[in-house]
RNA sequence: GGGGGGUUAGUUCAGCUGGUUAGAACGCCGGCCUGUCACGCCGGAGGUCAGGGGUUCAAGUCCCCUACCCCUCGCCA
């Protein structure tokens, strides 16, 4: 009997502890059949559980019976066995032309096997959907939906087992700095603004609705009121938006908050955090102080505020230029955009000089070439130095994908001619010169250009930007390539210029504090919101956000200043945050702190390809759970005891 | 809400300009095999071509609608 074997013998080791100074040793194993192979005399069967793999031995001569049972065994079989570890002995190498040891150098356990005496088959599987084995390739969506076998993926396990690594370093770290691990209620009252919230009926209070929180912020600024002076927490957050490849509905923040700090100490807090997390993964010693950079320069530079470090293609902005030679220069649209205040950005594409190239990227794609074609002598296609006709006009068809209403190019030959380019056909050859010399574009490369309102041409530049460096293998599809550019971008502007409402909005949460020196552009006589710049900033990876925060406002003067200068009455105030507007009268003291992205940061530490690999059970792109079925039917009795009537759209 | 890509055997894919019996690899089942390790060899089974509608003598292939999956703009810190 199964519970026999369990109750009556302990496991010795698991499936990734043995070594030779093991052998000679009883040892008992459990765990599932990974892969097997049967010699009609000899069965070795590669036995798994989470540390690895261990090769065991079915051998007649040691165990009539036990090899019979082996017959029988099945992928995913789920048995036991006990034996003895011995070498894997010699193995004829027709290379060497002699005897060498028989060592599988691919597994941890590689230098031995166990030659089985007793086995207990503890239940057996039906052949799985697919296989459970990292060298093959299966549609996310079957994996999603048989999600538990994916999770048997020793490559999945992994990620999953070093997220739980960072969990555990992520608390001792903040213990070992005084912070507290404090909780904070999920359900909590709807505020406006921001991310969509998910709604939770109250049956105790017909009619009225729970929010799911987006993020703890306005309690942990409240435990600083508190007094409990440095927080921390490993907490779900949930938010009703659109999901993306680094966006899930719900999802884990490491949440923090100190009292009595300026920026520069919510930094050093978040880089020694960093440190820390990679070199207990990577054992990798990552360098601080990160790279500050401005947002402003960041928007110019990248077009984003999450810029993406690793390679060049710099942004350049044209407006100045344009302006100066005015409509004379010879290009009306451009010119058009300045008059109407918007924005013209160029971005130039050099061939790619050998050894710039992505070496993982080179070696990745050698390795998928040799395998399509197995003959040795085949010649692998070089990587790409330029983007042919085709792939140019690719680029505008992806660009026009994004809202664009074009993709204006030119291509400089080598005698100095600008092809490829009729918006510049009747460009003065003044501004020509004066557009290489921004740019700084020699013969042989590629200009880009957006113009048009300045929010698009910004996303749409940033975008193209990445889009070409891993077109042009400068950096990998997914994953690090080797680089680790981490970076704060910081002093952003406080107010967002609405086009649609015509007003200023915060652009970040309404307690954002701004800089001393701006405090005369809030109100009076010097009064200009653009000039308003915080203390807000984003820590960015490889061009991901990982994590951002302010100094909060803790002055409730200030605070009626910004809510004046955004047009919230006090009226408005009350009614939205009127506890944390209390809160602040009753002696707050300074504070600030950061949310980080904890499942992009595991993403990016684990260099996989999206949310959905850091994540056990993942939605869709559309929220559901292929597993689950969820979100799922309820019945009209359950809505009544909710006070709750549903009305989805007809078909 | 918009743009793009996809859905063919259990799985991953091929299937040309519409043409008569829809293929491959892996997996699965059976047989053989005592040193394999993504074992090997021989044989076999396995298909609602996502669903619905249309065009046609004839549809996996062309057209329309729907569903689902992925990327992305908007949205979202």
């Amino acid at each position: 009997m199964a519970s026999d074997f369990i109750s009556k013998t302990k496991r010795s080791h698991s499936c990734g502890a043995l070594r030779a100074s093991h052998i000679g040793e009883q040892v008992v194993l459990f765990g599932w059949v990974h892969n097997r192979r049967d010699h009609g005399g000899l069965i070795f069967i590669d036995l798994r559980d989470r540390e690895g793999l261990t090769q065991i031995v079915f051998d007649p001569a040691v165990s009539r019976e036990a090899h019979a049972t082996a017959e029988a065994l099945r992928a995913e079989w789920v048995f036991g066995i006990r034996g003895k570890v011995r070498s894997r002995g010699l193995q004829f190498s027709k290379k060497e032309n002699k005897e060498v040891p028989a060592t599988n150098p691919n597994l941890a356990t590689g230098e031995i096997e166990v030659e089985v005496t007793e086995i207990q088959v503890f239940n057996k599987a039906e052949t799985p959907p697919f296989e459970v084995s990292d060298h093959i390739d299966v549609s996310e969506e079957r994996r999603l939906a048989f999600r538990y076998l994916d999770l048997r993926r020793p490559a999945l396990q992994k990620v999953i087992m070093t997220r739980s690594k960072m969990n555990a370093a992520t608390r001792s770290y903040f213990v070992d700095n005084g912070f507290l691990e404090l909780e904070t209620p999920f359900m909590g009252r709807y505020t406006p603004g921001g991310a969509r919230n998910f709604l939770v009926p109250s049956r105790l209070n017909p009619g009225k609705f729970y929010a799911l929180a987006e993020s703890p912020q306005l309690y942990k600024q409240l435990f600083m009121v508190a007094g409990f002076d440095r927080y921390f927490q490993i907490v779900k957050c949930f938010r009703d938006e659109d999901l993306r490849l680094d966006r899930q509905p719900e999802f884990t923040q490491i949440d923090v908050e100190m009292s009595f700090v300026a920026q520069e100490d919510v930094f050093g807090i978040i880089e020694g955090l960093l440190k820390r997390l990679w070199k207990e993964v990577h054992g990798l010693d990552v360098p601080t102080p990160f790279k500050r950079l401005d947002f402003d320069e960041s928007m110019r530079r990248y077009g984003n505020d999450k810029p993406d470090t690793r390679f060049g293609m710099e942004h350049t902005v044209l407006n100045g230029l344009i302006e100066k030679f005015g409509v004379e220069g010879g290009v009306a649209p451009m010119w058009e955009t300045v008059q109407q205040k918007g924005l013209i950005k160029a971005l130039v594409v050099s061939p790619v000089a050998d050894g710039q190239h992505d070496p993982g990227v080179v070696k990745a794609k050698e390795e998928a070439f040799r395998r399509a074609n197995p003959n040795p002598t085949a010649k692998v296609p070089p990587p790409p130095k330029e983007l042919s006709r085709k792939e140019i006009e690719e680029l505008e068809q992806y660009v026009m994908g994004m809202g664009a209403k074009g993709l204006a190019r030119a291509k400089l030959a080598e005698n100095g001619d600008w092809t490829q380019a009729p918006l510049f056909k009747n460009a003065k050859p003044e501004l020509k010169a004066a557009i290489l010399e921004a740019t700084g574009a020699k013969p042989g490369d590629l200009i880009l250009f957006q113009f048009g309102p300045e929010p698009k041409v910004h996303t749409i530049m940033a975008n193209l930007r990445v889009h070409l460096a891993k077109k042009l293998w400068l950096i990998p599809e997914f994953g690090a390539g080797g680089k680790w550019n981490f970076l704060w971008v910081v002093n952003p502007p406080l107010f967002e210029y609405d086009e649609e409402s015509k007003t200023w909005a915060a652009a970040h949460h309404a307690f954002t504090r701004p800089m001393d020196e701006c405090l005369k552009y809030l109100d009076g006589p010097e009064q200009d919101l653009s000039k308003v710049y915080c203390y807000r900033y984003d820590v960015v990876l490889n061009g991901f956000e990982i994590g951002g925060g302010s100094i909060r406002l803790h002055d409730p003067a200030v605070q009626a200043k910004v809510f004046k200068a955004m047009g919230i009455t006090e009226e408005d105030a009350r009614s939205k945050f009127g506890f944390l507007l209390d809160a602040l009268k009753f002696g707050a003291p300074p504070h600030g702190g950061i949310a980080l992205g904890m499942d992009r940061l595991s993403f990016l530490i684990t260099e996989t390809e999206s949310l959905r690999d850091v994540i056990p059970f993942p939605k869709t792109q559309k929220g559901t759970d292929l597993m689950t079925g969820a979100p799922g039917d309820v019945d009209e009795k359950q809505l009544r005891e909710l006070y709750v009537k549903s009305a989805p759209p007809a078909k």
